[in-house]
DNA sequence: GCGACATGGATGTCGTGTCATATAGTGACG
DNA sequence: CGTCACTATATGACACGACATCCATGTCGC
């Protein structure tokens, strides 16, 4: 199996894992992970568009997320409200309700970051493999994402 | 933004750009990512049953593939047959239809690798990424599946 | 032999992800 | 002022991916 392929399924499988345990852990919430995403996103910026949450969302790089928006807004999570000026637009910001389970979410992730630290990574270095890996992902839109929300805010 | 959750938002960019990347190269054949897994699994190996595919696709990690094996049954590409011996079993082989477009797989996935190499990744290397993210995946279903592949046969 | 348990697979359900298309509102240019 | 391109969002369609459940079959113990 060459390099480049064995990288593709690894990030494939790593991925997979990722979400799977990312899931199991935000059950509770009654949240999965992309949702968990919007509602991390919201928390710590003033009220966006859903193309202001798009271009910060990993998941669901290129269409905008309307359907998971959708969802948080009957969950209660979040308000989306119209803007008078661009009557096309529509601003999307937490609820109380939103607010408060945010706050557990990044509890949540906190955890699984550090038991992933502490029984996965262990003292192997990933330094070298994260720098090379923003640098593959710096061309694409989901690897801009990321680059935009660690200048942008907490989250 | 901690390392870890870096990494795991890359592991998701690169993923979800991946995918992206292989479903456009792919979609000319008619098949999609995980579907044409299932075919190069299929073209080098004997017989396998739904089981035995699961422990060697990335996709699809856990449960039985039985439903991407349906559509390319359907499609014209995969044989099911029962086996006598345990009549709860299935065997799965490719048929010629399968087998011919199995090669053309092969060729739009080594496009897409040399693509990668050329445009992507450049002169980097890229060697100690792949070790460390064996490492981590060598503990879960997908990261076992990649290596039983590695050993098994070509693909 | 038979009954408890295990195994292989099929299927229902839910929530994405992606693409294509539709709809409404905006702005610019003549 | 009309129209025409553009933008923000919504929606339909399709295929996954994960989980739970169900059914048929097989196995093992007694």
């Amino acid at each position: 199996m060459k390099a480049v392929e064995e990288l593709r399924y690894l990030v494939l499988a790593l991925q997979r894992e990722g979400n799977r345990l990312l899931a199991a852990s935000l059950r509770p919430l009654g949240l999965t992970p992309a949702q968990a995403e919007v509602v991390g996103i919201l928390a710590t910026r003033p009220p966006l568009s859903l193309n202001g949450i798009g271009e910060l969302l990993v998941c669901e790089s290129g269409t905008s997320p309307s359907r998971i928006v959708d969802r948080l807004v009957s969950a209660g999570l979040v308000r989306r409200e119209g803007t008078p000026a661009d009557r096309r637009q529509v601003l999307l910001s937490l609820t109380d309700q939103g607010r408060a389970l945010a706050e557990r979410v990044a509890e949540v992730e906190d955890g699984l970051h550090q038991a992933l630290l502490k029984n996965l990574i262990g003292d192997r270095p990933i330094d070298g493999t994260v720098e090379l890996l923003r640098e593959l992902a710096s061309g694409f839109p989901a690897g801009q994402a990321i680059q935009r929300r660690k200048g942008g805010a907490a989250n």
